[in-house]
RNA sequence: AGGGGAGUCGCCAAGUGGUAAGGCACCGGAUUUUGAUUCCGGUAUACGUAGGUUCGAUCCCUUCCUCCCCUGCCA
């Protein structure tokens, strides 16, 4: 009874957390008849983040677990704000993460006729006035922390004299601000969101779903717990600042439910904590501010924690559902680390993620010893403990290119690559041997001159091995690319935390162009496809960037190093 | 006259009166032509603090401390 645990991918089965307990008792009392009902109510106004992803993970995933059904619902009751662009974008995004909203799909847009018709209920019970106080004084009057506020002097306005008012907004026939609708609760409630909330106001701007039927809105508290309560939401997920908000959301739909204008039980609002990751920002503002500025370019620059951003970058969805697991849904404040979200992308990519050999910063390789002018074959698997995927190929010739930092002319304590005299595996390949190096004027060294031992070709039966394999790409069918080494954008911890404004804090290297070396079967690499660049990390092509001819590479993530020079 | 929340291992997170799950990280060791993966094994005398109730408290009561949210005609 405790919800059907589905894996998300294999992984363990979602912890029991306290929004789940609410549901196993209510399911056990038979509240909902059984049935949940959540929703994810973005409002379009901005892209989707790794925040956004986990809300949507876990209101899909409740809704999954328990044979129920998240709705998407578009909260778009401010035109000013909002775009169809966004909604577009959103949509994408939720697919994307792997959820379906099809028959799911909702807009609080169009309830209004229903928010205006419950809005007149509620004038003609006296439990809600039209306010014609400036917006200035309506907050001098609101009170403060210790002080409760204080009636405004439109209070007592009559029901015909506000009914016939708000049908004057409603019309058209007031300016924006002139006035607005207001509940009438207790304006010295220690609760401020109870000191009489407004509900309606006058905005002359056209709606990207309405077009210019209205210039009333309603607002967010009045919308959002009707609108839960018109589609049967049975628990309404949101995160903790919306906390103090819950007597309001219940009082509206008491007053609603007494009247007989909704159905019993009402909705039940619970609050989770918000994701809060390292190394970076999420606010809306922020995010937005990095665009603009150019800090970044553009919503989905992958170094962004948009889900437009992650997804150009290369991370998978299953990854960030993984992730989204592992950090649970509690009502403690959560701060987690941005490596939290890299493993759960390499726990996910080792397993799908086809291998390919790639040389980011190349040294050149001569081997002095194989036969010029001639080639050989060689196959590697595209996974290693999935043989039944096609193998891939490409060849060996007199020159390769291999990593810089796979050589050391004074090696480090432990170290196990190639050294001078020393010998080391080219994988899929031969054991080459150092003979001497070549540098150029400024020291660096330029070339590699090798022999290697025609006897150890990989996979002979019985050869001998050495310690250390590296990867390689010969000059003969290896393929040039551009490789975008990105890391996180800011370089401490907690961005808004530290002296001065958060910009202050940005990772200068958090974006390193490279011009490398890519084995042939590269060519046909695909957008949304991840690959293991061996030894390397976890590589995508770059959605916007990347081209037959002119490859570009992102890297999502490095891959874990457990060597340490000593 | 203020109100509402939260504090359990480095990071997440269960448990809620019967003597501290799990994941990630970390540390050993085995396998490995990715220093990856995989596999074994280890890792809180301890639940913000101080008292109290109880045979027994992370869990109940009280004190104190720390952190977060709320004074938009934003969501």
């Amino acid at each position: 009874m405790s919800g059907a645990k589905q894996p998300a991918n294999g992984a363990a089965a979602p912890a029991s957390n306290f929004i789940r307990q609410i549901i196993d008792a209510d399911n056990a009392s038979a509240k909902h008849g059984g049935k949940v009902i959540t929703r994810f109510p973005p409002e379009p106004n901005g892209y989707l983040h790794i925040g956004h992803a986990k809300s949507i993970c876990v209101n899909f995933g409740i809704a999954r677990d328990y044979g129920g059904v998240c709705h998407l619902r578009f909260d778009d009751t401010n035109p000013a704000k909002e775009d169809v662009e966004y909604e577009e974008s959103i949509k994408e995004m939720v697919e994307w993460l792997g959820f379906s909203y099809r028959d799911h799909l909702f807009y609080a847009s169009n309830y209004f006729d229903q928010l205006y018709l419950f809005a007149e209920h509620f004038i003609e019970r006296g439990l809600a006035y039209v306010d014609s106080q400036s917006a200035e004084l309506m907050r001098a009057n609101r009170g403060t922390f210790e002080k409760p506020g204080i009636d405004s002097p439109f209070r007592s306005r009559t029901v015909v004299e506000n009914l016939a008012l708000f049908r004057e907004m409603r019309d058209g026939k007031h300016a924006d601000g002139a006035h607005v609708l207001r509940l009438k609760i207790d304006m010295a409630s220690p609760n401020i969101n109870l000191r009489d909330p407004a509900i309606y106001r006058i905005r002359h701007v056209a709606h990207h779903r309405t077009g210019s039927k209205w210039c009333v809105y309603p607002l967010y508290d009045y919308t959002h717990s009707i609108s839960d309560a018109i589609e049967r939401i049975t628990h309404s997920i949101c995160t903790l600042e919306f906390e103090a908000h819950r007597p309001l959301y219940d009082w509206v739909l008491a007053k609603l439910v007494e009247a007989g204008k909704l159905p019993a039980p009402s909705p039940q609002q619970i609050e989770f904590a918000r994701l809060n990751l390292s190394y970076t920002v999420l606010s809306k503002r922020k995010l937005l501010e990095l665009v603009d500025t150019g800090i970044v370019n553009g919503w989905d620059d992958p170094r962004m924690m948009t889900l437009a951003g992650l997804r150009r970058r290369g991370f998978s969805p299953a990854s960030i559902r993984l992730f989204a697991e592992r950090t649970g849904a509690s009502k403690a404040h959560q701060w987690v680390d941005m490596a939290d979200l890299e493993r759960a992308l390499r726990e996910d990519l080792d397993t799908t993620a086809t291998r390919a050999m790639a040389v980011l910063d190349p040294v050149k390789v001569v081997i002095e010893n194989w036969p010029a002018d001639t080639t050989e074959l060689c196959s590697a698997p595209a996974h290693p403990h999935d043989e039944s995927r096609p193998r891939r190929e490409f060849k060996l010739g007199r020159e390769l290119y291999i990593e810089r930092e796979d050589f050391m002319e004074v090696p480090s304590k432990g170290f196990f690559r190639l050294v001078p005299g020393g010998e080391v595996r080219l994988r899929y390949g031969y054991i080459i041997k150092c003979e001497r190096i070549e540098k150029d004027a400024d020291g660096n060294i330029a070339t590699i001159f090798a022999s290697y031992d025609p006897a150890t070709k990989s996979g002979t039966p019985g050869g001998r091995n050495v310690k250390g394999a590296i990867h390689w790409v010969a000059a003969v069918d290896g393929l040039r690319a551009e490789v975008r080494l990105y890391d996180r954008l800011f370089s401490i911890e907690n961005p808004d935390a530290g002296e001065g404004d958060y910009k202050t804090h940005l990772n200068p290297n958090s974006l390193r162009v490279v011009q490398a070396w890519l084995e042939p079967s590269l060519v046909a690499a695909q957008i949304d496809q991840s690959y293991q660049f061996e030894r390397m990390g976890y590589f995508t092509p770059d959605r916007v960037d990347s081209t037959p001819s002119k490859l570009v590479f992102n890297r999502a993530a490095t891959l874990k190093d457990g060597w340490k020079p000593g």
